[in-house]
DNA sequence: AAAGTACGGGG
DNA sequence: GTGTACGTACTTT
């Protein structure tokens, strides 16, 4: 018999698991779309005693197993040990790797997500351009090629056709998770037509199905669509019997579940639940942290190179696509992926861990409003040492290597194997230079390698926190430590070689340096200088015409590390710490704010400012005297934070916790994590309940409590002019001074604390 | 003064 | 991908 075999040529689309194997989805250049099943099965390697493995036999007796003895390498010892491997339907992996995890057994590779362990195996990714074999009378893949490349630089994407889903109508409608507050109107977009469904929701959904059929659009671009727009549609469609084709794969509808609340890196965060579509994408702009910084180019580059399925990768946090990688360069090198992180931490007297649990090295900044100052940066530094000193997991306090010390603490590092983690930063490092430069060429796809370069700079930000990450796979807290000491090192060579040249070091952080310059000075022959010493590439950020470094608050003879403001010589601003860098600032302060500042910004010298400080304070006075007119809406004065607690459990008065309660009073109560926006009405209101009113509670005429807005104009005002004119007299309150000290040491712990999407 | 609560980070 | 960072700054009591 003849088999008929159809030859599929196009971009890898979707991928999912079935029962008997892998759904693959792949658009064709003519814009079509074909499927077929991949009878691929989900494997798992087990080590362990001969009675652990007869168990293991038992347990995988009923579910049509097929084993075979090989060989992998173990991540720490790197020798290479006997493992039985067992390939099971995709249907019963799951519950497998729970009875064998009951046995006692070493689990290896076993709790991967199989549609990135097919890609790690088939060796494609999502996205990637291949030719498919399939067989025409079962629909079953027999073979394929890939003809795509994860590391080139410029490949071709499919053009996508994208619908928009969003909601529009009430003045508060897409600012506020729709969840709890007032619902505007359905609004569907196609090719830049946008339009406002109307009609009885009936209707309005037949329209939508009508749509979905007629345009079947690859991507379905959402906003609130995890946490709202989908499930109610869903909900309406079964309502109002009008069935919606949102997934291509009619035998799949939406796949998805509810959120949940957890306590991470120091803060509670809310994830949204999910909900994912099956031959096309859902992707929900305000659940996707990647969509967000990066866009869809970003998306699509993280999608590729960590080989996690589009609609995952938009969902994820980037620790997850970092473990991705190391899980797809271990399979490559065949190390046995460790089912969890159960690398305990090696025993060591108290007092050194002291002395190795040090972060970035910190140095007070000299406060006050300076001229003609340098700040030279270290471009990726900590991955850039991880590669240069192969610091990763296996390799720090290695058997073999005890003579290659790290400065300052006891670790010593592998000079024989290199490390899994600098294997995978080493290539992202490469990409993202390439991409940099080519974002500053005139090339008509300058934006799109931007927004890949950016993708690749979160990678790399959270690729050293992800190292000392206690739940990391590859995590290990001692060569966290390495980095950090290797970075204070660095940066103490370059104070060292900026001090010795004469020059005086206004403030250092991490991996930045602030350096007075003055006229006639060779920044770029500086910048070399303190390059050569200090043995990590450095980058001019720039020469400020001017730059304050604030004192703090509490303690206002001191600096605080990381609060300043400053102009480069292009005019670029550089703000960190202010009112306007925090999340709960109304927008009223950032707007006033970033007034003053962008007029600051145009300012040539320090006497520039003072001349310019006048106008500044009347853009206050003209924000104060919008306020007494009430020339201000709701969200321009609403204070937005995360609230950490369940209302009830709530003990003080503070404003979230009032806005909380009130909330849940009227039935909308917020998970822990969940984003609170709220206006204060009447802020020493003796009945607290009128203190603050919550954005989806308002109704009516805006109350807002005028004279506490016009005190909070007031200190966002300050914070910019204090130092360029003298201040209004206000009763003075003592307070303590303390001696600072002249470094501070920061332990800088910022893995992945920016999930995916709390919004 | 103390307790409670939230934020940042990189470019 | 599920852990109690640390320092600053603000609020209420």
């Amino acid at each position: 018999m003849v088999r008929r075999v159809e030859r599929i040529e196009g971009w890898l689309f979707d991928a999912y698991t079935e029962p008997e194997g892998v759904r693959v989805w792949v658009l064709s250049p003519d814009g079509k779309h074909h499927h077929f099943l991949d009878p691929w099965r989900p494997g798992l390697k087990m080590a362990g005693t001969p009675s652990q493995l007869g168990d293991a036999r038992i347990a995988l007796g009923k579910t049509n197993a097929t084993l075979r003895w090989t060989t992998g390498t173990d991540l720490y010892s790197g020798t290479e040990i006997e493992v039985l491997e067992a390939r099971v339907p995709a249907r019963a992996h799951k519950g497998v790797v729970e009875k064998l995890k009951a046995t006692g057994l070493s689990l290896y590779d076993a709790d991967i997500h199989p549609v990135q362990a097919y890609h790690y195996e088939r060796g494609h990714f999502p996205t990637a351009r291949c030719a498919f074999e399939v067989d025409a009378a079962t629909g079953h893949l027999l073979d394929w090629q890939l003809r795509d490349d994860p590391w080139a630089l410029d490949y071709a994407l499919p053009a996508l056709k994208t619908m928009r889903l969003a909601l529009s109508g009430s003045e508060t409608a897409g600012k506020i998770d729709p969840n709890h507050a007032p619902r505007g109107r359905l609004v569907m977009g196609f090719s830049g037509v946008e339009h406002e469904l109307e009609g009885p929701l009936e209707d309005q959904l037949e329209t939508l199905a009508l749509r979905l059929r007629e345009w079947d659009p690859d991507l379905i671009l959402t906003e609130w669509g995890d946490s709202w727009l989908m499930p109610q549609l869903e909900l309406w469609s079964e309502k109002y019997k009008v069935p919606l084709p949102l997934s291509r794969d009619a035998g799949r509808g939406v796949v998805g579940g509810g959120g949940r609340s957890f306590y991470t890196y120091g803060r509670t965060v809310y994830q949204m639940g999910v909900r994912y579509l099956s031959g096309r994408w859902h992707i929900d702009a305000r659940n996707s942290f990647m969509h967000k910084e990066s866009g869809l180019h970003g998306l699509l580059e993280v999608a590729r190179i960590a080989r996690i399925p589009v609609q995952r990768a938009a969902r994820s946090t980037i620790g997850t696509s970092l473990t991705s990688m190391q899980m797809h360069r271990a399979f490559l090198d065949g190390v046995l992926i460790p089912m969890d992180k159960q690398q305990a931490e090696d025993f060591r007297p108290a007092t050194e861990l002291l002395i190795a649990d040090k972060g970035g090295l910190v140095y007070e900044p000299e406060t006050g409003w300076h001229e003609e100052v340098v700040e030279y940066d270290f471009t990726s530094m900590y991955p850039t040492l991880m590669v240069e000193w192969n610091i990763s997991p296996e390799t720090v306090n290695c058997p073999c290597c005890p003579e290659n010390k790290v400065p300052e603490i006891g670790h010593h590092l592998c000079t024989r194997r290199k490390g899994l983690v600098p294997k995978v930063l080493a290539p992202i490092l490469t990409k993202r230079a390439a991409y940099k430069k080519l974002a500053k060429s005139i090339s008509p796809k300058a934006a799109v390698f931007k927004a890949r370069a950016d993708a690749h700079k979160w990678i790399l930000v959270c690729c050293f926190g992800y190292l000392g990450f206690k739940n990391a796979r590859f995590g290990k807290i001692e060569s966290h430590e390495c980095v950090t000491a290797c970075g204070r090192e660095v940066l103490l060579r370059a104070k060292e070689a900026a001090e010795n040249r004469g020059f005086k070091m206004l403030h250092a952080l991490v991996d930045s340096l602030w350096l007075q310059g003055g006229p006639g000075v060779d920044y770029e022959a500086l910048r070399r200088a303190i390059e050569k010493e200090s043995g990590v590439p450095l980058a001019t950020e720039g020469v400020y015409k001017w730059i304050r470094f604030c004192p703090s608050r509490m303690e206002p003879g001191s600096g605080v590390p990381a609060k300043y403001f400053g102009a480069l010589q292009d005019g670029t601003l550089k703000v960190r710490g202010l009112a306007l860098r925090r999340r709960d600032t109304p927008d009223l302060l950032k707007r006033l704010q970033n007034e003053m500042l962008a007029r600051l910004s145009r300012a040539d010298s320090l006497a520039a400012c003072e001349r310019l400080a006048p106008a500044l304070l009347r853009l206050t006075d003209a924000a104060r005297a919008r306020l007494e007119d009430g020339r201000v809406d709701a969200c321009d004065l609403a204070i937005t934070m995360h609230v950490s607690k369940t209302p009830d459990e709530y003990r003080g008065n503070s404003p979230q916790a009032i806005a909380a309660k009130t909330l849940a009073s009227r039935g909308l109560s917020l998970r822990r994590g969940e984003t609170l926006r709220f206006v204060i009405a009447s802020a020493k209101d003796p009945v607290k309940e009128w203190r603050v009113t919550p954005l989806a509670l308002l109704e009516g005429p805006l109350e807002f409590d005028e004279r506490k807005y016009a005190q909070l104009l007031e200190r966002a005002a300050w914070e910019i002019l204090e130092g360029l004119m003298p201040e209004p007299a206000k009763p003075e309150k003592k307070r303590p001074r303390r001696n600072a000290p002249e470094a501070l040491l920061l332990p800088l712990i910022y893995a992945d604390g920016l999930s995916s999407g709390s919004a």
